[in-house]
RNA sequence: GCGGGCGUAGCUCAGUUGGUUAGAGCGUCGGGUUGUGGUUCCGAAGGCCGUGGGUUCAAGUCCCAUCGCUCGCCCCA
C-alpha cells in the first residue's frame, strides 16, 4: 500500500507559490503594524490546559481543541487562540513592561472540528493588542490600524464595512431596559448573534420561547425587535441615549469618520460571542454578496491578564485569520501577481559550468538572488523552466559571453533581450522585485 | 456530533435505458538537424473508474457498507 500524499485533514501544504502569497499577506500585516509602532512577539504552540479552562467552558476545550497528555502526565493543548497566551506573557512581566504595550503576532492556531469554507483546522491569525489604555482612544487607534491594513491590501471602502457595538450597552439594554434576567439575557444574546442566519419569524419564536412570562407580558419581545431594527445611535430610546456606553460609541464613531473612515457604522446586533469582551466590540464584514461574513473581530477585554494573579490591565485587541483574508482578496480580485524571490535564472550553454562560476559569484556579491540551471538541457528547455518557476529574468552564459564579458539578459515576460555587463545586470534588477 | 453533495489519468471533467480493448482538454515527456521558452505542428507515456461486498449472462453505470473530499448545521476563540 502506497503512502498517501494528502496533507492532514484541515491543514494545508504550502508549495512555493502558496508560500509566496502567505509571505505577501503577512508582509502587509507586519508593515502596517510596525508603522503604528507595534512590536512582534511569539510563544510556544503548546500551552497547559488550565489557561483555557479558566476562560472558556470545559466542553469547548475538550471538543474543539487538540488536547493530549505529555510523557510527564501533564495535560497539554495545541493553542486554539493567542489571547490567553499573550495575557499570560503580559501578566508574567506585569510590573516591568513599558505601557502602553503595542504587540502583534501571527501565530498558527489549531482547532479540532470539521473543516468548512473559510474555516480549517490549522490557520494563521494576526493578533494585535494594545495593553494599558483605558479610554476609547485605544479602540480608535486599533480600528484606524485595521482600516489602514485594508487600504494596504488595495481594498476599497465599498468592499468591506466596519461594525461597532458595545457589550455594556447590550447588557444594559437586555437587562435594565428590556427586563431580562441574566439567564434569559445569555440565551437571547446568543440568538441575536445568529439572527442573520435565521428567518425573522423563527427568530421571534425563539426569543419568545426564551422569555419568562413576566418579560413577555411587559412587551419585551416587541421592544427587542424595535431595538434591533435601529442602525443609528440617535434612534435609540432616550433611556439608552443617556448611557455612558452610547456616548463612548458616539465619540468613537465621530473620531473615525473625521479621520476619513466612512464605511463604519453602529450595529446593535453585533455580539462577538459571549466571551471575554467587556466593552466596545467591532467586526469587519466582507460586503461581497458571495462571502457576506465577518472577516475579523475584536474589542476590549479588560479582565484576562488579571486571571494570572496580577492587577488587571485594560486591553483592546483583534484577530484576523489568513483564510478569511485570502478569500477576501481572491473574491475582490486583489491578489497581486507575485514574482519569485529569485531575481535571475542563469542558463548555461555548452560545458562551461566551471568557467561561469566567476561571473555568477560576482552577481551574487552584487546582491542578486540567482539560480543556475545545472541540467545541461537545451537552452529552450532552460528558459521554459525559468518561466515556470515564476522568475522574471534569465541570463544566458556561453563561451561567447565569457569572452566578451557581455551577457544576454532576457526579460521572460516581454521576451526582450539585451547584452549587458555584470554591473549593468545588478543595476537593472535591484528594485523591481517589490512590486 | 448532525445533515446534503461528490469520488473516472497529475489537474478539470465526459461516459447514453447496465453491453466489447474507458474518452477529451490542460499538464508531463520525446521530436520538428546540435544558442531562445511562454503561441504552433507531430508523437508517446499515463486509469484496480476511492475501497470492500452484493444484484446480474454482463457493473464506471444499480444496491449496501466503508474511507476520503466538500458544503452547511452545531460551535465559534
Amino acid at each position: 500500500m502506497a503512502l498517501s500524499t494528502q496533507s492532514y485533514k484541515g491543514a494545508r501544504d504550502f508549495y512555493p507559490p502558496d508560500k509566496r502569497l502567505q509571505k505577501y499577506m503577512f508582509g502587509v500585516w507586519r508593515q502596517v503594524c510596525e508603522r503604528f509602532g507595534y512590536e512582534e512577539y511569539d510563544a510556544p504552540i503548546l500551552e497547559p490546559l488550565e489557561i483555557y479552562l479558566a476562560k472558556t467552558g470545559e466542553e469547548i476545550v475538550n471538543e474543539q481543541t487538540y488536547v493530549f497528555e505529555d510523557r510527564g502526565g501533564r495535560q497539554v493543548v495545541i493553542r486554539p487562540e493567542m489571547t490567553p497566551t499573550v495575557s499570560r506573557m503580559v501578566a508574567a512581566k506585569r510590573q516591568e513592561l513599558a505601557y502602553p504595550l503595542r504587540w502583534y503576532s501571527i501565530p498558527n492556531l489549531w482547532r479540532y472540528e470539521r473543516p468548512q469554507r473559510g474555516r480549517l483546522r490549522e490557520h494563521w491569525q494576526l493578533n494585535v493588542d494594545i495593553f494599558g489604555v483605558v479610554g476609547s482612544v485605544a479602540e480608535s487607534e486599533m480600528i484606524t490600524l485595521v482600516d489602514a491594513m485594508f487600504k494596504a491590501f488595495n481594498a476599497k471602502p465599498t468592499m468591506y464595512e466596519i461594525r461597532l457595538n458595545s457589550r455594556q450597552l447590550v447588557d444594559y439594554a437586555l437587562g435594565t431596559y428590556l427586563g431580562f434576567n441574566k439567564a434569559e439575557a445569555l440565551v437571547i444574546g446568543k440568538l441575536i448573534d445568529r439572527k442573520a442566519k435565521m428567518e425573522q419569524t423563527k427568530f421571534i419564536a425563539a426569543v419568545d420561547a426564551a422569555c419568562s412570562p413576566k418579560a413577555r407580558e411587559a412587551g419585551a419581545v416587541e421592544k427587542l425587535m424595535e431595538l434591533l431594527a435601529i442602525d443609528e445611535l440617535s434612534e435609540l430610546p432616550a433611556t439608552l441615549q443617556g448611557q455612558d456606553s452610547v456616548k463612548a460609541l458616539e465619540t468613537l464613531l465621530q473620531q473615525l469618520k473625521q479621520a476619513g473612515i466612512t464605511n463604519i457604522r453602529f450595529d446593535i446586533g453585533l455580539m462577538r460571542g459571549f466571551d471575554y469582551y467587556t466593552d466596545i466590540v467591532f467586526e469587519v464584514f466582507d460586503l461581497h454578496p458571495d462571502n457576506n461574513r465577518s472577516m475579523l473581530g475584536g474589542g476590549r477585554y479588560d479582565g484576562l491578564v488579571g486571571l494570572f494573579g496580577v492587577a488587571p490591565v485594560p486591553t483592546v485587541g483583534f484577530g484576523w485569520g489568513d483564510v478569511t483574508l485570502a478569500n477576501f482578496l481572491e473574491l475582490h480580485h486583489l491578489l497581486p501577481v507575485l514574482a519569485a524571490e529569485t531575481d535571475l535564472y542563469v542558463a548555461l550553454v555548452g560545458d562551461i559550468a566551471v568557467a561561469a562560476q566567476q561571473p555568477i559569484a560576482t552577481l551574487r556579491k552584487n546582491g542578486l538572488n540567482l539560480a543556475v540551471d545545472l541540467s545541461g538541457r537545451k537552452l529552450g528547455d532552460q528558459l521554459k523552466a525559468a518561466d515556470k518557476k515564476g522568475i522574471k529574468y534569465a541570463l544566458v552564459i556561453g563561451a561567447d559571453e565569457l569572452k566578451s564579458q557581455k551577457y544576454k539578459l532576457k526579460d521572460l515576460t516581454t521576451g526582450q533581450e539585451q547584452a549587458v555587463t555584470l554591473d549593468g545586470i545588478a543595476a537593472k534588477l535591484k528594485k523591481p522585485r517589490a512590486a
